[in-house]
DNA sequence: ACGGTATTCAACCAGGTGGTTGACTTCCAC
DNA sequence: GTGGAAGTCAACCACCTGGTTGAATACCGT
């Protein structure tokens, strides 16, 4: 899975990296603070930070034995602009209602289209 | 891992799918018509299609035997504005270079704050 | 009515995920 | 230097996921 997106999108895919990325919107915070919110073992909290970290999201400093978790917003933009340019397009083509036609044309031809032969696994929706 | 968001993210997390999703962006297609792009079985793709629409991103529609698949951008407005509010907090945050003055502050009480006394995995990041 | 096309259903498998517990390492404070 | 606090490492478990194949269903065109 390990592409960049992949990555991120599943990190968020999870109720608790989700709670946590919100506490760490309002400020840093060491895993043992952390992990007193959840009703799960603190290892459990700290398998979480290493997904997120390892998503991107959040890095974390030293203070002492003190590990604080910070988060980082640039990868919250990756994923916003990849939304962004699909949610556009689903938006025009629900706006437009002359699109039909368009894609009564499109039904003409079978083979979708040209410049898209190579494996769609490799490089897909950048 | 049932809940809306959660849902919406994991499907996101699998290029294949976002693939799929960026395709329909650019106009309804059937099963085949997709599968045809994959290097996997037609069953395979069937299977991403079924995630993406449990997930609320794609419906399906019926022309004889054809189930044509439809994006929905409604769901990828919920996540868009997930992503802003923390993009937007944690962006301030390192902007207002003063907002450590914030954090010491906030350092003097241990824990967090008031109105979240209840568990965390149930309404979690709304 | 038949054959082909489009899709679904079901069983199975390898590998990943979210959680547990127990032991270990680091580093401060006294 | 010892004790306790903060964090990490490792093994283990139940369950989910992404893929496979094979068979079944549904519908059109001739």
């Amino acid at each position: 899975m390990s592409d960049e997106l992949s990555q991120v999108f599943a990190a968020l895919a999870d109720p608790t990296r989700r709670d946590l990325v919100s506490r760490l919107a309002a400020g840093d915070a060491t895993l043992g603070e952390l992990a007193a919110a959840y009703p799960m073992s603190l290892q459990a909290v700290a398998k979480h930070l290493r997904v997120l970290q390892d998503a991107g999201l959040i890095t974390r400093g030293r203070d002492a034995q003190r590990r604080p978790a910070h988060l980082e917003a640039e990868v919250l933009d990756l994923m916003t602009k990849w939304l962004e340019r699909y949610r556009r397009k689903a938006e025009e083509r629900y706006r437009r209602l002359d699109g039909v036609l368009a894609e009564l044309d499109e039904s003409g031809h079978q083979l979708p289209d040209t410049t898209e032969s190579q494996d769609p696994t490799k490089g897909m929706a950048s």
